[in-house]
DNA sequence: AGTAAAGCAACTGGAAAAGTTACGTATGAC
DNA sequence: GTCATACGTAACTTTTCCAGTTGCTTTACT
């Protein structure tokens, strides 16, 4: 796998999901499903069920299950679950030494939020069950 | 320094340089006020003179100039210049063995490079000059 | 009891990117 | 013409991230 894995294995996932809500599944059918393994598809997937997109039952016939309808779960709500923001540039980290350099990094910090704001409105207009049904 | 480095370290030279158009940089001093070394801000910035963002001269008194109009180079522009999509998984690799999956895939890779579009024409409307201005 | 599932922690390995070093090439100053 | 300076580039090293893996625990159904 590459870059972008965990997001393209989360709406695959779901997407598939959506075709028929309610069926369980375990982490072993989805991995190899996604040719990953069982433990990746789990780290995935329990963000999602942190943020309410999915839930999970332990033990026997066990697994994973849509927590809400497919159509009240946008891509937006998916990005944010896997907490990776793509645009912004996270670091509050290294005081540049110039004070214009300060400045700009704040104006640069705030282009890029701005974006990824901007970004995420888009990603929420778009259900999982559209991307899997046409 | 960490991901989105090179788009960062971008913005940051670009906007600096709108200040004061036509000055020459040379990549030791860009490296000194970024925090990194030449040779890496020579990577980055040579990917923008491939882009005709920049413009470099050797020898003696050389270095980086913007080689447009500061209002005239857009966030898009450095983005695309850089070549890192950030949102599509470009790979067209790995033949999926189930054929709902192989149409999954199809749609996600759509949407996906629907939103890396929008976020492109996003980025399109913000020049340089107004990142450094206000 | 036994089996099958998630949960979790720790380690491994590989790939990508930053950083570094070294050398070539071009250009202006003297 | 030669010297200093700056980019261009290639090769190598180091760092960092993340998927992959292993092993164990917990939970729940049969």
């Amino acid at each position: 796998m590459k870059r972008n894995s965990r997001l393209s294995l989360a709406l695959h996932t779901l997407s598939h999901m959506a075709g028929s809500p309610g069926r369980v599944r375990t982490s072993s059918d989805i991995a190899e499903h996604a040719g990953t393994n069982p433990v990746v598809v789990r780290r995935v997937l329990g963000k999602l069920r942190e943020a309410g997109l999915l839930t999970s039952e332990k033990g026997h016939a066990g697994g994973w299950r849509l927590a809400r309808e497919p159509q009240n779960i946008t891509l937006a709500d998916v990005y944010l679950a896997l907490d990776e923001r793509m645009v912004a540039t996270n670091e509050a980290s290294e005081t540049p030494a110039c004070s214009v350099e300060h400045a700009l990094q704040e104006r640069v910090s705030g282009v890029l939020e701005e974006i990824e704001e901007s970004l995420v409105k888009r990603l929420g207009e778009t259900s999982i069950s559209e991307v899997r049904g046409g």
